[in-house]
DNA sequence: TATTGTTATACTCTATAACTATA
DNA sequence: TATAGTTATAGAGTATAACAATA
């Protein structure tokens, strides 16, 4: 035969349903979804704000290093994200003291305020998410996909 | 002040760490560090990868916006991809007899070779998550993404 | 020498609009 | 006119290597 007729039954492998990245792609789209008008309306990309977000939740300065790993950019990315977000004002780029490799990156006040003013709505499409998922099940998930990554960390 | 100091505490809105889109970012890094070698050793990206396994999973020919829908890319990016995917002799395509406008996509022999090569491998490392994890825990997992999904794409 | 971060480069994907062909 | 899909275009992220500055 020339085309090709696909026969699931002949691979030995989960259906497409029961794969775990991508139903783990599908949740995150899904609640994504809710999320990225917000985002749009303050010209953020979604990278863009996770970098916000990591700067918001600490409660010092962070350097290059530390955001890459929370946020899950690489270096490259990352730097040309702080300097278009340097660039908008909202963050704010020091030297460390102490070793004048390092980089000491915080939000301005600019930034600060951004993030301040974008929460409400943020926090109200959680609650719109707790009201129908419910929030114990909402807990159980954020448990258990801690604990897959900690499953998928751990020694080979 | 000039510089700036963070202030976690003057933002109402949760932790970075019980963020749902982070905490299902980091599950899908997680899950997806454990599989992406076996992708690379065959020059595949992630969304090629997303693509073949549809078309893998699929009991009938699928058309394009059926992929779309099914791996979360848009038009122009699957377009390039499937075009990548006929030219390494992976799928092929043909046009639906009944509506010229529509295409007919399906994996080769070469596709379902390929795809049922790499099969083993994607199940091996799927019995090393159940094993850490749990059978029963990924199985609960699965429910409620699937479920959280469901919440998300309820009428507003 | 090792580390922190940026720059260089090539590729891929995202996103929107415009377009072609068909219905 | 509407739909399926491709092409055009601009922008942004991915990934690896090379590099500069500092330790």
């Amino acid at each position: 035969m020339t085309g090709a007729t696909p026969r699931q039954a002949e691979i030995a492998m989960r259906s497409f349903d029961r794969s775990l990245p991508m139903a783990l792609l599908r949740a995150r789209e899904a609640t994504m979804a809710l999320f990225r008008p917000m985002l749009a309306a303050h010209n953020l990309t979604e990278q863009q704000w996770r970098v916000l977000r990591a700067l918001a939740a600490a409660d010092t300065a962070l350097d290059v290093g530390q955001i890459a790993a929370q946020t899950f950019l690489l270096g490259p990315s990352l730097s040309r994200i702080l300097n278009n977000l340097e660039r908008r004002a909202l963050v704010h780029r020091a030297t460390a003291p102490e070793d004048a490799r390092r980089a000491q990156l915080s939000l301005t006040e600019a930034g600060l305020s951004l993030v301040g003013g974008i929460a409400p709505t943020s926090e109200a499409t959680y609650a719109q998410i707790e009201n129908r998922f419910g929030s114990e099940r909402l807990d159980g998930l954020l448990k258990l996909l801690d604990d897959l990554v900690l499953a998928g960390s751990d020694s080979e």
